[in-house]
DNA sequence: AATACGGGGCG
DNA sequence: CGCCCAGTATT
């Protein structure tokens, strides 16, 4: 294939078949040999690969493998999945993160239902009009599950056709991103294209790495246009970061007749409906303890007086850096009668791996359990 | 075209 | 602590 670079970020590819032949059975051959045994990998089903590929939208492999199965497990078929519960299904991916995914799973389980007859959709339009299918997603399922030539291109795929093609610039503009999904469609042979896709990802989540990429075990090292420069290691191109704020949280945990108090998030769409601790963001607060209970008098009109530090967690979400402190407390007024609503609940710290709970607040879970035993 | 959306792993 | 990871939906 020749790139020439046009003004701007427009190029043009052309792409000889010869060539093209020879970097597909290169790869193949590495394949076959060095790839990964995956659980996923070992049926073609749609629903399996919907499932994983759902899963490996921005999230490794490695943490990914225990969801699958423990997913496969609670909702074995599409009918299960459209039914499913949605406390239960949030409690099953909860800490994979990008909680819409879970969301987007069962609408899309229930259009199947609908629209399709309880069938997982063949064709490629009616796979990417499901809720949570992307281009990614219905390039993956398509060429694995259904045989069809569409390319799927992640991040592992870009950065092998940036270096193999020497593109410059971000991947992420318009321009370069045209261009890399040009190149994926271009390479896909005619038979196997699920495996060449996956051939594609592959090479770059194992050797084709950001950071020191093994070109010596590389199938494509000999026609590598950016190591024949020794530039691998500088593309792709990424564009200037963001930098992260840091912020203080702090929350109690109630105890009143061997409960603990717990609520639901009901605003916004950030780990909506999932539990956690009565708190708050507390930034440059003078006394954070009284700023803690003035919040709970004003969010629950309960009057507590807090005791010691449980323990000091440390979150990292998306750019935000975030310091939660987590205070014992106690009811400074009784109750006869404890409300048990659907935003609010007192339950018995055994009762707690009922409810979803996302990272942060399950750490406060896990400190408060080891704290028992 | 830019941003929100979560969390884990790595150096 | 910053960067990266089998992206999608929304604005």
């Amino acid at each position: 294939m020749k790139v020439k670079k046009k003004k701007g970020l427009e190029f043009c590819v052309q792409l000889d078949p010869a060539r093209k032949q020879k970097l597909q059975k290169k790869l193949f051959d590495w394949y076959v040999i060095h790839q990964r045994e995956l659980p996923w990998r070992k049926v073609k089903d749609p629903y399996s690969v919907w499932i994983s590929e759902v899963m490996l939208q921005q999230t490794q492999v490695q943490t990914v493998i225990p969801y699958y199965l423990r997913f496969l497990k609670s909702f074995p078929t599409i009918g299960h999945l459209a039914k499913a519960n949605l406390q239960h299904l949030l409690r099953v991916w909860a800490g994979l993160g990008y909680y819409s995914r879970a969301r987007n799973l069962r609408q899309a389980a229930r259009k199947i239902i609908q629209d399709h007859n309880g069938r997982f959709p063949e064709s490629y339009e009616g796979v990417l009009a499901l809720p949570g299918i992307g281009r990614y997603t219905a390039g993956a399922i398509s060429s694995i599950a259904f045989n069809q030539r569409y390319p799927a291109l992640d991040g592992n795929a870009a950065r092998v056709l940036t270096r193999l093609f020497k593109l410059r610039g971000d991947p992420k503009s318009a321009g370069l991103h045209a261009l890399l999904w040009k190149c994926a469609q271009e390479l896909i042979p005619q038979s196997n294209p699920g495996d060449f896709n996956q051939a594609l990802m592959e090479l770059g989540a194992t050797l084709c790495s950001p950071r020191r990429p093994a070109c010596l075990r590389c199938p494509w090292q000999a026609e590598c246009l950016a190591r024949k420069e020794g530039i691998q290691e500088l593309l792709p191109e990424k564009r200037t970061s963001l930098v992260a704020e840091k912020s203080q949280w702090a929350v109690a945990v109630i105890f009143h007749n061997q409960r603990v108090l717990i609520v639901r998030r009901t605003e916004g769409k950030l780990l909506r409906d999932f539990w956690e601790f009565p708190g708050g963001e507390f930034n440059e607060v003078g006394n954070l303890k009284s700023a803690l209970a003035k919040k709970i008098w004003r969010d629950f009109g309960l009057r507590v007086r807090l005791r010691n530090r449980l323990t000091t967690i440390k979150h990292a979400i998306t750019k935000r850096r975030i310091t939660l402190l987590v205070y014992q407390a106690e009811l400074k007024t009784s109750m006869l009668k404890v409300p048990h609503t659907q935003t609010v609940r007192w339950v018995r710290l055994d009762e707690l791996k009922k409810y979803p709970f996302a990272s942060a607040s399950s750490q406060v879970v896990k400190a408060l359990k080891s704290m028992i035993c």
